[in-house]
DNA sequence: ATTAGGG
DNA sequence: CCCTAAT
């Protein structure tokens, strides 16, 4: 499949040019955008690894950390205007829900950080 | 291995 | 996307 997914690119910022090897670039399409906007809105914005596992738990080349980031970009993305936003363009329906979806779960995150219940629990 | 943010 | 401190 995309095992040959990696580019071979000289290592930025090195006197000596060295060689590594990074992952390819990969425009998220709207679909997928779709599917992360859908896991969010149902987990929130600190379980990407449950969100992988919802939405992209059959595509190997997006970690937890890549839909974190989209998210991130997406948050973005939304707040600009849509004359300097590039690539497929993402429909304005989705980018409202990202804007919701943010602002419910950035509260709800600074009520409980969820997760290690059970270090509460033994707390309380 | 995950989370969370800056690079 | 990458890098990585803190969990």
């Amino acid at each position: 499949m995309d095992v040959e997914a990696l580019a071979v690119v000289p290592m930025r910022k090195s006197k000596r040019s060295e060689v590594v090897q990074r992952r390819i670039r990969r425009p998220f399409s709207v679909t997928e955008v779709e599917a992360l906007v859908q896991a969010v809105e149902k987990l929130g914005t600190g379980r990407w690894r449950d969100v992988k596992l919802r939405a992209f738990d059959n595509a190997k080349h997006r970690t937890y950390v890549d839909l974190k980031d989209k998210w991130k970009t997406l948050v973005h993305t939304a707040r600009i205007a849509p004359q300097q936003r590039r690539g497929e363009p993402v429909p304005q329906e989705l980018l409202d829900r990202v804007l919701k979806a943010h602002a419910y779960w950035s509260q709800q995150q600074a009520k409980q950080p969820l997760k290690q219940q059970s270090e509460t629990c033994r707390l309380l």
